[in-house]
Order: structure tokens, then C-alpha cells, then sequence
RNA sequence: GGGCUGUUAGCUCAGUUUGGUUAGAGCGUCUGGUUUACACCCAGAAGGCCGCUGGUUCGAGUCCGGCACAGCCCACCA
């Protein structure tokens, strides 16, 4: 950093600026700029915060990644929009923190270290014994969480690594520990015997949103269960329908529906209605559905009384294979126009059934075994697994002549997200939360606008979840997480408790209801085997679910349940960015452990943004393997680029779709990513035969081929945008010989400098509004044509011209470098590396910038001031102005173009117009010379259109391009012709409008508009209508 | 079954909140170009029943109803 210098004694030595100058490539080199200025931001430590009373904090805290694997683009996302809000926030002024994390991800990380432990050693989890798995897990854990610290870092992110949390360190146990002691003492927590999701393959339980459904190929099978002791006109059997046949060795009753003739009625009645007021698609299928019912009346719906009837008296049935008599009951859950309208009861088996079970008191036969295969209970089935018992059965029950029929039939299949394997219902001790309580206050936050969710539409989906008030399981039958606090001991007097934790306050108990011992609950660490006289406690070896101390996370990371400064200072925390799909899982959990934690809500806004997804519109991510790691697009685009183009992408209601390839390194062909080839290790390019790694290259040998990288268009728009950028700024770098800061009266500046300042004014505005609304694709867009089509291709160009007159030079570079550095500060949060990288350098070609209310020279742009810019510098006058003279220009450089003018040949010109537009233009002439190599010859109402020229007409202007010999006759009477017709296409329009009733409608200043649009339009018809004569006179004279 | 979102140029998407001249951008295509930063560039051009349909209105890409198609989420399915 040169030393700064006061206004008036900067005068570079030429040497000095020669060598900066040589310094500066073409082309923007993000590797080094990306390399330089993160070694200089973590050494300076700018994004590192504390408790600072005289500022406003401003928190956000990361969402967590698993450390199940590598990032990708959908975190990529995601970080991307925290750092944009981030280091604007920080630039505002506010003392900004930014907390990383990890999380341990329970389930997800110990399926992948288990499936590895398989495939690799052939071993299971209890082969290798709880310590030892868990230790391979904690080495798992510590590569993945090096790489996503490497790959955030990369990325740019201004993190405040030294607070860096793991869902599973000290800080956050002690904290879930003080949630579960407090959910304890206040009886929120139960233990019971539930029908819960059973991961065969895991051995846990997983909760209702851990579990998807897969539509496959099933069947329907048919079975007799044979009627005890039919009486004359009974049906000797009822036929119930499955797709589950095993589990008829858990059927404990036959129910049918108490009153089937009502029943039947009654959706009978329900599918008329439709058929009067639905729609047409709902009429035809409810007039379908009606067939099929009339049908079931006659064929089914006797038996079915019959059979309520014989309910009612008690009667049974025979299971068949295992010869138990089971109870005919009735029950609601039995629908008349399913099936054959005779439900099995398999309660330990089935959640409808288990409901049914419940209510009608009926026993529970368990089947299973932890390990999916059958249990005692099974008889002769025990030992088998699932599938086979199927088999099995089918094959007795049909030699048996109890199945009577098979249907195919596409049935959905119950799938652990985790492993990938069915879920099977599965009666087993579990944990909960009681929830009725918490949801509410979670709903109530969110209903107040104490909590805001953006956009809004998410609000519904976050309510209606919560609303169902549904019972939280909380225990997982893993190894890796945070182990339950709870102890069990043997059933001694309360005395003997009372006597063991005398004077402890982090000790609780209660009767344990499964048996007649206690449960202790302890806040510290750890209990010892004989903490109670005279027996043994055992800890419950379950683990927490991941979310329960994900739930903690704004909290946790700030200390509680210390009450330390910064949970004081930085909580509740600012804003909270996530994607859709967590919304109920971890956004509603937080805010109700918030605010029952530390009677404050977790965030004041919540974000939700949108989900990346591939060129198939498909989600990305780590178990489909389509997730593109951020690193293979940073290496050739860089992380601004990748950035850049993510903001842009990110729209209010649109998902990003992105289509990628990838890039052989060998001969630069692009190689089209496929389903297939996106999960490859490494790929052979078809145009060079050569191998090139992908990101999930393992072994040395892969490694050791270079890494092809993947390109997108939309990453290539970004990178040449970084690049345009880079050489907006080394252009006024290169000019800056002899600046000298100046405040600049407003008389000294031109209408070109009035109009970018007016220009940036707006656009700094709407950058500013449109991140504090998350319209991020706003404002990265705003910026982009500011940047590209405003500031380079007008004011830099215009500039050229009065850079090299020495009278005017000075005020132009102080209009260039205030304009540059605020574009720099408005870009930083989305592209911090070029930025920063420029904003260094400009500070050793000027230490000290011009125009004092844009810029206060500062060490480093990422703690410079956001730009706050004089609104009075909008001039929507001066905007027209330059507006007129851009059209111009463009009318011009299209003559010239249509004409095929060669760029060198100079061509002259005159504008018919009035004598307002006439001043406006005249101080802008010179630029038609620079620009378009166009010499205005006249300006003004006087001009007499010159008998042979190229020529346009704008709404103000008719534009005469003296092209001389060089003219094409024809291809411009065709033009004209075109024009001409397309003209009076709009004035016919027009005319019929103003014909009508709008004229006494609409308001008089839009019927007024459209009087001066007619006329506007009709004039430019009639120039061109002369135009075009006096073309058609030139060809003749021509023959 | 309930809910949400989308359908605009060959492709990817803005614009719809608050209705008002001739609907925009990038990529791709075509024409021309190395002029004091940039070929990752410059200049220009072609390319649109704004999904369909009905309504409200003087006026609809924009507001309202219906339909179609696509995608997502939740619930359920003997």
C-alpha cells in the first residue's frame, strides 16, 4: 500500500507508472488476483467481528453443510448470496458476522462411512465395534470438512474462520445437552413403543421426512381367510386384497365397514356433486368412478352387509398357515370401494392398521427382527429375510388354495432417503418431543411477522407442516451424533436418588413408564456407572437426530446456554438463507428451539432461494451425483465469474437450470456431460482419445490426469464480463498520468459526465434496494448493463477524446475514477476478487481519489464505504439528452453499416430537427467523429434533405447520411419500403384507437400521448415517403 | 387428493407487484470490423399469435375465471 498523499502533491514518476502500467495483463487473471487477495484478506483479518457496542451488528449464520462429501453448485448457491448480502453489509458499516460450520449429519455420514466399510473391507458396523467405526467416521469428517473449508475460502466467502463451529464439538454438546435437560424437566420428552420408519439396512429409525416413495411394478394378490363355523347363506370365505402378503402372519383381525349400504351412499352422493359442478376432466372421471360403484352395489356390496352383520355377532375367521382364529371386526378404515372392501389388521405393520389396532384394542404382533428378517413370531418363517418369506408364503398359501387371485399393479414403495433401501413399519421404543406447544410459538412467529419467510409463498407450506403438531422422534440407533443424556436405573426408593445427586441442579429423574425404574437426565457430561448406591445405570445408546442440534444452530454458535457477549450482542441474528427443501425440517425447528431456548426468535428474515438444477431440470445433488464441484468451474472461470453468474441466475420464482459440459484439457473439445459420464472418475474425450480426470478422480493414477473442466455458458458470460471489467479499469489506469484530484464544480462538467453520474446515481439506488430485498438477479443485472453497455460503451469511448486534450483531460479522469470506484464498490459484494484486485491497484496509480463524495481512499474495498450516492444527481433531463444522441449515433453507424462503408472512410451527415434537439446534439458532434467517423455537417429545423443520401427517421430526428457514390439504391428502396409499410401498419392502428371510445376513456394524458405518437408517427412516415422518392428518382437517373 | 411454480426469440431467461408508445437481454445465427482498455472485443442485422381460451377494460404479456402441458412439495394409497 503506497503511502497516502495529500490533494496536490501526487505526481507519479514516470518510471513508477510505466512499470504499473506493464503490470496490468489483457487479460484479467483471476488464479493470481484470486490467490493474492485471499492471503492479504485473511491476514488483515477483515472479516473477523466482535462485540462492538458503537456499531449495529449485522449476524447470519452459515446453513451448515454436511460433511457427507464435497460442495457443489447448489452450495455454491447458497454461500454465493450470503457473502453478496455479507459484504455489503459489512461496507454499510454494520460490525458484520458471518459464522461457518459443519455439520455431523448423523445418518447420512455413518450410511457413507458404513457403505464404504462394505464395499472396501466387507465388514459391518458391529464387526468393527462402536468406538472404532465412530473414529473412521471422525476421520471421515475431517477430510470432508478440510475440503469445504477449502472450497468456501476459494469461493471468496468472508467468514469469520475463527468462530468456526462443527455441529458436533464441545460447544454445540453442551448446548443440545441444555435443550434435552430443559425439554426433560419440562416433560416435553416421552419414550413409548411406536410404529416407526425402519431403515433394514441402517437399523434405525428415520423420521416421515427422511423417508421418499418410489412408484414401481407391484402386485395385488388376492387371499380366502376361511370363515369359522358358516352358517347357512354366509360366504364361506372373505377375499382381502394386498400388495403385502407376508404380513398376513401379523394379521390380528378382519375388519369391514360398520355400515357399507351408508357408506356406498354417501360417496356415491359425493361423486353426483362432482358430476353437477366439477370440471370436465373431473365429470368424466367421476362418472367413471360412479360405473365401477354401481357394479361393486350388486357384486360386492351384500357380502359386505352380510359381514358387518356377522361382525357384530362376534364371529372369526381362520388365518390361514399359521391356524389362528382372528376376529371379524368393524372399522371405519375399511373402505366399501377398495379392494374387496375387507381390509387384513396387521398393526405392527402398518401405520393405518396400527391406528386400527389402538382403537379397537387389538394385539400387536411384531414380526421383525432389527435386521429385517422374520422373528419367532413367524413360526416357520423365522430367519428368513423379508423377500423370501414372500415367496415362501405365496408359494404355501397357493398350494394351500387360499390365494385366488393376482393383479399387477403399481404400488409405492416406502425408501429411506439415507440408504436407499424400503422402510419397513417397525413397532420399537423411540423417542419424542412433544410438539403442540413449540409448534405454536413457531407459527406465531411467523403469522405476527416477527419472522419473515421471502418470498412469501413459503409461509403456507412452513404453517400447514407445523400445524400438524405431529410428535418429534428424536432418537436415531446410530453411532455418530450426540449420545441421549439419559441413563436407566434399576427401581430403587426415591431416597437413594435424592441421596446420589444431593446438591446437583444438572440431574433429574422420572418413573420410566416401560418398566418400574427411573430415567435420569443429566446436563453434564457424563454419568458414572454406580453415580446411584447399591446398582448399575446404563446409558441409552441411542444418538439424537441430526436436526435436533441443527435446531440450535443460531444459538449454539454464539455459546448458549452461556450468556456470553456475543449471544448478547449478534442474537437474535439478521438473516437466514436456505433453500425450499429444509424449510419444515430445520427453518420451523429453529425458530420454536429459538424462542424455547432463549425466548427470542432465531432471525429476523428468513430467505428462501432457488434450487440449482442440471440440464435435464433435475435438482443437483450429492446422492444423484449430478452436484458440480464449484472448484472444476473456479479453475478456469474463476470464483467471481462463478459467483457473477449464480447472482444473476437467481430470480424471485425461477429455479436455475444449468446446462453443463465438460472441457477436454487436451484439446479443448467440449464433451457433452451425460447422466452416465457425470459420475465418472475419469473420461476419455471421443475427439482426441485422451483421458481426463473428473472431480471424483480418487486414486493416484486419476489424480494424476489433468481435471477437465466444466464450462457453461453462463459461467463464460460471467468470466468475459470479470474481464470486461478488469479492462474498463485498466484503461483508466493507463490514463491516469498526471491525475490530480479535484472537486469538480458542476459548471466544469460536460453532458456526458452529468449523464453516467445521473446514470450511476439510479443504478447504486436500485442496487442498493434491490439486495436489501434479495432480488439479487436485479441487481447483478443492473449492474452488468451499467457497466458494459453505459460506462464502457459510451463513457469510455467518449472519453478517449478528451483525454488526449490537455485542457479537458482532468476533469475526465476524475469523472472516470469516481465513476470506476463506485462501479468497483457496488460490484464487490458479488465479484470481490477483481474488484479488490482493481481497487488495490488504482490506490498505487492515485492514492488519493477525486471526487471527495464518492470515495474515501481506503486500504482494502471490502471495509470501504458502500456507495451512497447524492440522489440529486438524477437528471432525467440530461438522460433524454443523451438519449437523442444516442439514437443518432445508432442511425448513423447503421447507414454506415447497411452501405458497407469501410470503417476508415469518413462520411458526413445532417439531422433535420428542431432547434432544442438541435443545441442538445451540438456539444455532442465531436463523438459522432470518434464513434462513428461521422461528420455532422448540419443540426437543425433548416435542413434540406440532400437529394441522394442513406437516411433514417427517429421520432425527433430525420438523419441524412451523405454516403455518396458508395450507396446501394435498391437495398435502400427496399428498406424504405419496409419501413414505410411497417409505419403505416402502426399509424392505421393507431388511428382506429383514437377513433374509438378512448378518446372520452381513457385519461386525457395517455389520449394525448397517443395524438403526438399518431403524428410523430405520420411525419416519419412522410420523410420517408420522401425519402424514398427521391431514391426511386436516383435509380431512374441511374438507367 | 391438497398446495406451489413455470409456459415470452432457435436455446437460457428478464419484464407481470402498480394494465398505457413499436415486448427486452445473453448465447446461437447472419453481415462487417483489429479505431488509443478488452477478439473473453467492437459495430450492425435478422429472429416473437408473450401456452390455449373466456372475461374485465377505451386498452391485457401484465388483472380475473377456465383448460392444457411441464416441474416441484405435502398427504394418502388393503
Amino acid at each position: 500500500m503506497a503511502e497516502k498523499v495529500g490533494i496536490g502533491e501526487f505526481f507519479p514518476v514516470m518510471s513508477n507508472q510505466e512499470q504499473l502500467i506493464n503490470d496490468l495483463p489483457s487479460q484479467y487473471d483471476h488464479l493470481a488476483a484470486q490467490e493474492r487477495q485471499t492471503k492479504f484478506w485473511e491476514e488483515k483479518g477483515f472479516f473477523h467481528s466482535d462485540v462492538n457496542p458503537n456499531k449495529r451488528p449485522y449476524a447470519v449464520v452459515i446453513p451448515p453443510p454436511n460433511v457427507t462429501g464435497a460442495l457443489h453448485l447448489a452450495h455454491a448457491l447458497n454461500d454465493s448470496l450470503q457473502d453478496t448480502l455479507v459484504r455489503m453489509k459489512r461496507m454499510q458499516g454494520f460490525e458484520t458476522l458471518w459464522v461457518p460450520g459443519v455439520d455431523h449429519a448423523g445418518i447420512a455420514t455413518q450410511a457413507i462411512v458404513e457403505k464404504r466399510l462394505l464395499e472396501q473391507e466387507g465388514k459391518t458396523r458391529w464387526d468393527l465395534g462402536r468406538e472404532a467405526l465412530v473414529q473412521r467416521i471422525w476421520d471421515w469428517k475431517d477430510q470432508y470438512q478440510a475440503r469445504i473449508l477449502s472450497q468456501l475460502k476459494a469461493m471468496g466467502c468472508s467468514c469469520d474462520w475463527r468462530r468456526m463451529r462443527f455441529t458436533l464439538d464441545d460447544v454445540c454438546a453442551k448446548a443440545v445437552r441444555a435443550f434435552f435437560f430443559k425439554l426433560f424437566d419440562d416433560g416435553l420428552i416421552y419414550r413409548g413403543k411406536r410404529l416407526v420408519n425402519w431403515d433394514v439396512n441402517l437399523q434405525t429409525a428415520v423420521s416421515d421426512d427422511e423417508v421418499f416413495h418410489e412408484t414401481t411394478a407391484g402386485h395385488f394378490w388376492y387371499l380366502n381367510y376361511p370363515v369359522v363355523d358358516p352358517q347357512p347363506g354366509e360366504p364361506e370365505f372373505v377375499t382381502i386384497a394386498t400388495t403385502r402378503p407376508e404380513t398376513m402372519l401379523g394379521d390380528v383381525a378382519v375388519a369391514v365397514h360398520p355400515d357399507p349400504e351408508a357408506e356406498f351412499s354417501r360417496i356415491e352422493s359425493e361423486l353426483r356433486e362432482k358430476i353437477v359442478s366439477g370440471s370436465e376432466r373431473d365429470k368424466e372421471e367421476a362418472e367413471k368412478e360412479l360405473e365401477v360403484l354401481s357394479l361393486r352395489r350388486t357384486e360386492i356390496l351384500p357380502t359386505l352387509v352380510r359381514l358387518a352383520a356377522m361382525a357384530g355377532a362376534g364371529r372369526k375367521v381362520i388365518l390361514p398357515i399359521q391356524n389362528r382364529e382372528i376376529p371379524l371386526i368393524t372399522d371405519i378404515w375399511a373402505k366399501p370401494d377398495k379392494g374387496t372392501g375387507v381390509v387384513k389388521i396387521t398393526p405392527a405393520h402398518d401405520p393405518n392398521d396400527y391406528e386400527v389396532g389402538l382403537r379397537q384394542n387389538l394385539p400387536m404382533v411384531n414380526l421383525l427382527n432389527r435386521d429385517g428378517t422374520y422373528n419367532e413370531n413367524a413360526g416357520k418363517y423365522e430367519g428368513l429375510p423379508i423377500k423370501k418369506v414372500r415367496a415362501a408364503i405365496l408359494e404355501d398359501l397357493e398350494a394351500q388354495g387360499f390365494l385366488v387371485k393376482v393383479e399387477d399393479r403399481t404400488i409405492e414403495i416406502a425408501t429411506s432417503d439415507r440408504s436407499k433401501t424400503a422402510i419397513e413399519p417397525y413397532l420399537n421404543d423411540q423417542w419424542f418431543v412433544k410438539m403442540d406447544g413449540l409448534s405454536q410459538t413457531a407459527m406465531d412467529a411467523v403469522t405476527s411477522g416477527e419472522v419473515e419467510i421471502k418470498p412469501t409463498r413459503y409461509i403456507k407450506g412452513y404453517l400447514d407442516w407445523l400445524s400438524e403438531k405431529r410428535d418429534w422422534p428424536i432418537g436415531r440407533q446410530l453411532w455418530w451424533g450426540h449420545q441421549i443424556p439419559i441413563w436407566y436405573c434399576p427401581d430403587v426408593d426415591e431416597s437413594v436418588l435424592k441421596t446420589a445427586f444431593a446438591g446437583r441442579e444438572d440431574v433429574l429423574w422420572r418413573r420410566n413408564e416401560a418398566d418400574d425404574g427411573w430415567l435420569l437426565c443429566s446436563l453434564s457430561e457424563n454419568l458414572k456407572e454406580d453415580a446411584v448406591a447399591g446398582c448399575t445405570i446404563e446409558r441409552d445408546e441411542d444418538v439424537l437426530d441430526t436436526w435436533f442440534s441443527s435446531a440450535l444452530w443460531p444459538h449454539s454458535t454464539l455459546g448458549w446456554p452461556d450468556k456470553t457477549p456475543e449471544l448478547e450482542y449478534y442474537y437474535p441474528t439478521s438473516a437466514l438463507i436456505t433453500s425450499r427443501d429444509i424449510i419444515s425440517l430445520w427453518v420451523a425447528r429453529m425458530v420454536l428451539a429459538g424462542y424455547y431456548n432463549t425466548g427470542k426468535k432465531p432471525f429476523d428474515q428468513v430467505y428462501i432461494h432457488p434450487k440449482i438444477l442440471d440440464k435435464y431440470g433435475e435438482g443437483m445433488s450429492k446422492s444423484k451425483g449430478n452436484g458440480v464441484d464449484p472448484v472444476a468451474v473456479m479453475e478456469k472461470f474463476g470464483a467471481d465469474a462463478l459467483r457473477f453468474a449464480l447472482v444473476y441466475l437467481t430470480t424471485e420464482n425461477q429455479d436455475v437450470r444449468l446446462a453443463l459440459d465438460f472441457e477436454c484439457p487436451h484439446c479443448s473439445a467440449v464433451v457433452e456431460q451425460t447422466k452416465k459420464n457425470r459420475t465418472q472418475h475419469i473420461i476419455e474425450c471421443p475427439k482426441c482419445k485422451q483421458s481426463f480426470a473428473t472431480q471424483w478422480a480418487e486414486t493416484p493414477e486419476e489424480r494424476a490426469l489433468p481435471l477437465g473442466p466444466v464450462v457453461g455458458e453462463r459461467f463464460e458470460v460471467a468470466r468475459n464480463f470479470c474481464n470486461k471489467l478488469w479492462n474498463a479499469s485498466r484503461f483508466v489506469m493507463i490514463n491516469l498520468e498526471g491525475f490530480q484530484p479535484c472537486t469538480i464544480t458542476f459548471d466544469e462538467l460536460c453532458v456526458e459526465d452529468r449523464w453516467i453520474l445521473s446514470r450511476l446515481a439510479s443504478v447504486a439506488k436500485r442496487v442498493t434496494e434491490s439486495l436489501e430485498q434479495y432480488k439479487f438477479s436485479e441487481a447483478a443485472r443492473a449492474l452488468y448493463d451499467f457497466a458494459w453497455d453505459e460506462f464502457c460503451s459510451f463513457y469510455v469511448e467518449i472519453s478517449k477524446a478528451r483525454l488526449s486534450d490537455p485542457e479537458r483531460r482532468g476533469v475526465v479522469q476524475n469523472v472516470l475514477i469516481g465513476v470506476l470506484d463506485t462501479l468497483l464498490r457496488l460490484l464487490h459484494p458479488i465479484t470481490p476478487f477483481v474488484t479488490e484486485e482493481v481497487w488495490r491497484r488504482l490506490a498505487d496509480f492515485a492514492p488519493v481519489r477525486g471526487l471527495e463524495e464518492l470515495a474515501q481512499a481506503s486500504e482494502s474495498i471490502t471495509v470501504a464505504p458502500w456507495p451512497i450516492v447524492d440522489e440529486a444527481w438524477i437528471d432525467p433531463n440530461i438522460e433524454a439528452q443523451f438519449a437523442q444522441f444516442q439514437e443518432a449515433l445508432r442511425c448513423v453507424r447503421d447507414a454506415r453499416a447497411r452501405q458497407n462503408v469501410p470503417p476508415r472512410t469518413e462520411v458526413s451527415f445532417a439531422i433535420k430537427c428542431s432547434a432544442e434537439v438541435a443545441e442538445l446534439l451540438l456539444p455532442m458532434s465531436e463523438f459522432f467523429k470518434s464513434m462513428a467517423c461521422s461528420v455532422a455537417t448540419e443540426l437543425g429545423p433548416g435542413v434540406v434533405p440532400p437529394a441522394l443520401s442513406s437516411n433514417a427517421t427517429t421520432s425527433a430526428m430525420e438523419i441524412y447520411v451523405d454516403v455518396a457514390d458508395l450507396i446501394d439504391i435498391p437495398a435502400e428502396i427496399q428498406k424504405k419500403e419496409k419501413e414505410i409499410e411497417k409505419l403505416n401498419g402502426f399509424i392505421k392502428s393507431k388511428e382506429a384507437k383514437l377513433s374509438g371510445s378512448f378518446v372520452e376513456k381513457a385519461p386525457a394524458q395517455v389520449v394525448e400521448k397517443e395524438r403526438a405518437s399518431l403524428e410523430d408517427l405520420r411525419s416519419q412516415r412522410d420523410a420517408n415517403l420522401q425519402m424514398l422518392q427521391s431514391l426511386q428518382t436516383a435509380a431512374d437517373a441511374k438507367k
